[in-house]
DNA sequence: CGTTACGTTTACGTTAACGTCATGTGTGCT
DNA sequence: AGCACACATGACGTTAACGTAAACGTAACG
């Protein structure tokens, strides 16, 4: 059975992200990993986290805004206004994140429109250098 | 007639960025504007650039990824190899961007599904709300 | 019992991407 | 000519997100 609290070296493996990271996301209270004695201990909820962290930042949030978010993935008992304030964040975060998707499938196009025009300059200059054989 | 050439404040106030970001564009040889004297002018070659190197820096790249990038769109006369080199450096691109919109599309359905989960808390809370007055 | 492996804290170093400040120069207006 | 003003060039400062090194604890292994 898979354990599932992790040691700090379990976790590096497990997302790839060195020890220094976890310490430090743990400073910036993003983790909180419980402790036999003085060791780390990662539990099922902070690999969730990690992941959504990972995610994040991968789409270009900062460690604070992702901060933020992560509370909307673990209300359970919180006050009234500050669900609604973190619900008021998260409609924000949603936009942002729909915006990016849009502008990115733009992106992509146009890239591989430059990619053909690529490829057929590639091809003419391979036909030249056949003639000149 | 629009004039093609913008001096730096110009630039500045079209693309929403400081003077300081222009000239550090161009240390980085991102952008080359030309001179009237000492003063820059930013030609329509480099408001191009700009709005790629603006958009890219959104999608998470680096301003040395992006300068990399940048040739694939003004390619013009290289030489074969380098033309191949780019290229392949663009397919990784896309495969990278490709990848970002699927899991931010996934990214954002999750989200969305969270946000009808703290909805629905907020509507039990404030019917509990009513029942106290 | 020494040492090897893994973990801890504390503190200083590093890189990217600019901000800020001091100082100098050319340009048009009055 | 005098002056403001926009722009230029260094040079140093700043922030986020870690890297790296020092100095120490502890558990297992031969």
């Amino acid at each position: 059975m898979t354990e599932t609290q992790l040691t700090i070296r379990e976790m590096c493996d497990a997302y790839d992200v060195t020890p220094r990271t976890l310490r430090f996301y743990e400073a910036k209270e993003l983790l909180f990993p419980e402790r036999r004695g003085q060791q780390r201990l990662f539990t099922k909820r902070d690999q969730a986290r990690l992941k959504l962290i990972l995610r994040g930042k991968r789409f270009g949030f900062s460690l604070e805004e992702i901060r933020q978010l992560l509370d909307l993935y673990y209300v359970g008992d919180q006050q009234r206004t500050q669900l609604e304030r973190t619900q008021e964040l998260a409609r924000k975060h949603l936009a942002d994140m729909q915006a990016q998707r849009d502008e990115l499938q733009i992106a992509i196009e146009e890239l591989k429109e430059q990619m053909t025009w690529g490829a057929k300059r590639l091809a003419e200059l391979e036909k030249i250098e056949a003639q000149k054989i």
